[in-house]
DNA sequence: AATGAATGAGAGTTCATTCAT
DNA sequence: AATGAATGAACTCTCATTCAT
């Protein structure tokens, strides 16, 4: 049972090491930095994570567990597909730091066996997840009969991964809408969003 | 002009630090590291530039150099699309360094103003001038009427940029073509490389 | 009087100290693995010792009476020589530990006030000791007249000493039963061991 | 060819942590203090040694160095005997930091496995020279003919080892005075020193 | 009697940078 | 044009110690 009173100095630093890679990347992490955010001495993070190290796997089980939580649910395949680029969309919008530690986790991972693991797995389930939708709307006869499934999903995956790098020109949510559009378009999906 | 007996330190340099960014990332870069595989002394390194900030202006000019030489140049609008992209494609196979520095570069820019406004020039001229492309082959008749030129050429811009992500499940090339070919269909063009 | 349930921390500490001690020095004298050798936490070995220092001087206690217990007792000189050196060889050969931990004790004293005044104490003890019981003995006709009574204790006291640092050059009981033999030959007394 | 001018950095650096293990032992062996003893700043010390470790190492190199300079050279075997007998005690009288030293690293060595390597080599060596020494003076009738070579050279060593612990009862000149009287005794050997 | 949580001081090490030569 | 030597500042990590519970 956790004492509501105390506070989650665990969950803290995680936290904070998180919004620090999110706007100074893996470069600019400084676990000094990150303890005194948190309000705690720099030896009370090594308490909490043995090394700076295991306080980056926290970081990344926490982003990691978060974006995996848009992944499909239940539902008819249109609705899974529709549910997912919209939590994605929303995901976009609610929380953009979560893409730039992302976008990070992504350049440090061929560095990062285990790191690399993970992204093997999950992206290769995000394929095949939403490859697996797209053919069962095609055979629903929700989207355009002519579209290779694998491919689809490929593109709307690298599509959404460059999205979440910082975007530089224009508005990013502007980007976010007119790439939306782009992907509905080209499912033959309307209301998306 | 320059004596070729002479090596080019300051491009031999640049060259060191661009193969370093690539492969270890801006987290990994030690000016040590650079000018030890380039087999000078670090303080010749500072001879050439004055500090690092300053060698990576110069890798930053050195890259985005190789990436600008991929925009289109004359000829027809579906003859240059279709160059452009050839050149893209080709690029991402041939040098796949370039593409691991240039996120590195974007993951950077937030955080370095001069890079950002290097970048919001790059991608706004390469988004207005891919549109401008896309709405005259629209004009031309060789591509399907009914697309948004703009909302297209956003879609293609960051679905190039999350493919020169490092791609860790799949074989990288394999995912290029898929993604080529959903160009191609989206476009209604053929042939596209 | 003892309560002989309750586990006697503080001599499990003191146990534990006195181990890791003899197998990694005071150098590697950490107070956390003492803790962790008996299973008890941190702050629970600072309830039983105010700080390292004083567990180091509850060890030293245990050592040095541990070492004293082999002090001549009573009965005739020859026999209270012999269960001496018997006794050494004895300790010696039963808990190499003690003589680890005498080594880092000696070394250590010149930096410790009172844990040179310990040895001062003890080794002129010792030296007033066995310089008399060499007298006796020699008074008695039981070893060669012509023998410097103060110098031989000497001679044994250092030859001691250099046995109990760690051998690394031959079998240590094997270095032991040739010095020991020797003492023999010095004294003329037979059967020592 | 070395400038003279220029201070011998590496040489005095490890001069002045030879001398802090001499007074303060391992235990207190601060490379910060080291840097601060030669004037010049830490990092400079890892310029030169790219670890505490690899001073360390510099250092036991210099200690069993000027220790193995005592080795028995030429001569006939009983002035052999004699001027190594002389060279350790004078050795014991003129620079007593190295028998700190010394016996600093005998105790480090059962934790540091290439030190065991030098020891068991410099002790091997030492106990056979001495033996083979001792043999060939019984030889020649200058030492008592039933004296055991082996054994002998055995308690010298030990003896010696014992010597060069900080003696803490005593003059320790007047300790080595006499323990060497009692090597002349033993041996049979006159004028010793 | 015992502990989990927290800390201050200090350890070894790294790195971009400088400067006399 | 090039270097070996040197450094200040900052880094991660360790450890004996404290304190509320």
């Amino acid at each position: 049972m956790i004492d509501e009173r105390r506070p989650d100095r665990r969950g803290a630093l995680v936290a904070a090491a998180y919004a620090r890679i999110a706007t100074a990347g893996f470069e600019g992490l400084r676990t000094r930095d990150v303890a005194a955010d948190v309000g705690v001495n720099i030896a009370t993070l090594h308490y909490y994570f043995p090394s700076k190290e295991a306080l980056i796997r926290a970081v990344i089980g926490y982003a990691v567990g978060r974006f995996q939580a848009t992944m499909p649910g239940a539902g008819s395949a249109v609705d899974q597909l529709r549910a997912h680029l919209r939590a994605i969309a929303e995901l976009l919008r609610a929380d953009p730091r979560l893409w730039a530690v992302m976008s990070e986790l992504v350049l440090r991972a061929p560095r990062d066996t285990s790191l690399a693991d993970i992204f093997r797995q999950t992206d290769g389930y995000w394929h095949r997840t939403l490859a697996e939708l797209i053919q069962r709307c095609i055979d629903a006869g929700a989207v355009a009969p002519d579209l290779d499934a694998s491919g689809t999903a490929r593109l709307l995956i690298v599509a959404i991964k460059g999205m979440s790098l910082p975007a530089l020109a224009g508005d990013p949510s502007d980007i976010a809408d007119q790439v939306f559009t782009q992907f509905e378009r080209l499912l033959g999906l309307d209301e998306l969003h």
